[in-house]
DNA sequence: GTCTATAATGCGATAGAC
DNA sequence: GTCTATCGCATTATAGAC
């Protein structure tokens, strides 16, 4: 069969190639970069040799661009698990620890996009517009709608996610310069829980009403 | 006279020269990353030919060491800044404040230090060591004497650094992102005014002690 | 489907004239 | 100091045998 190039494989074998090349395209993107990256070093990773791998891909930019799209789903879920319905500042919490957690478990998926951002989102600015500004757009009326009930301080909904975002990405991408920092005698995966513990705390008491009332 | 690429050019011409390739090379390198970046790309943006470039650095990597030493002091100076003797809640706001003007005015070498920290520090772990965690040892210093002398909340001085680094140095490298998402309506520089206002807010109100005591 | 070989280009760096 | 020309290697991608 000669359909292995698009990107619905038709057979089991084709599907599990694809994927071992993707989960090696992964590590090879978000440590380098994408110019940074070589198909040698993807090819090496997952195994095959590189003629091979350009057989289930058209090109290095195929790889890159499936990655993106595949995974760009799974980032934004803790957003879209908001849930207008719950408690703002349980939800708020949870969505802290999932994001902590990302950064613990895929730091790779993290240094991803924020290579491709850093960059000018040559290959994602549409997505940008089409699927991450609406999501936002949303979840931003469900904070709104929050701050007007009383249940959390009012401020700017947009800059709160940019900094949910920020200081939880951190984790991932400034890797090594949170353990250089931190030092070998507080090495350890004890950072994640540490840094969840002080951002609850700055978020929840940040954003608790005043008793005052204002 | 051929001392062209020490590091101390004697001549006044070749400081100018110089200066402009570092220019030239802070706008490619921070939007390419070092391996995305050409020299090509960087003798062009300096108006100069590639060989006559290479005069003057013996390298890439030698251009690219350069830049980050040279701003490696600037980037910290903020934190430097910090002072022990003054009054906690203001010190706390015009660090915001800095760090939030650094990102709307020197956006670049904010993204030069983010591409090399994100692909592993190759050219910079030794200087996080040697410059960084001793600076951040000592400011720690001095947040946990405002937290013992009640001034703020305790909570864990690392993560409250690493937080406010994560916080400013955003609206640099994502910038791409923070536009998409404020969208036509909101684009403008309004948006650092914005954020150094909800920055505020988050950490000046978060960290003010408690009314009832811990 | 997978391989070896290689085409085609990009890129860092140097040679050598002026 | 600056240029044109070019070397030498890395890298993307393809050709064609098996």
């Amino acid at each position: 069969m000669s359909a292995a190039r698009t990107s619905h494989p038709r057979t089991r074998i084709q599907a599990k190639r694809r994927g071992r090349i993707l989960e090696a395209a992964l590590d090879v993107f978000s440590t380098h970069g994408f110019r940074g990256a070589t198909i040698d070093q993807i090819a090496e990773a997952a195994d095959m040799s590189k003629p091979n791998l350009l057989y289930y891909f058209r090109s290095k930019e195929a790889i890159h661009h499936e990655l993106i799209q595949r995974l760009l789903d799974d980032w934004l879920q803790p957003l879209r698990d908001l849930d207008p319905a719950g408690d703002p500042m349980s939800e708020l919490r949870a969505y802290i620890r999932r994001k902590i957690e990302m950064s613990r478990d895929f730091p790779r998926e993290g240094r991803l996009f924020t290579n491709e951002i850093l960059q000018g989102a040559p290959h994602t600015l549409g997505m940008l517009r089409d699927v991450l500004k609406p999501l936002v757009d949303e979840k931003v009326k469900v904070i709104e709608g929050w701050m007007k009930a009383g249940h959390i301080v009012r401020t700017d909904p947009y800059h709160l996610i940019f900094s949910l975002w920020a200081t939880t990405q951190h984790y991932a991408d400034f890797d090594v310069q949170v353990r250089a920092v931190l030092g070998p005698e507080r090495d350890g995966e004890g950072r994640f829980e540490d840094a969840a513990r002080f951002l609850e705390q700055l978020y929840l008491d940040g954003l608790a009403p005043r008793q005052g009332g204002k």
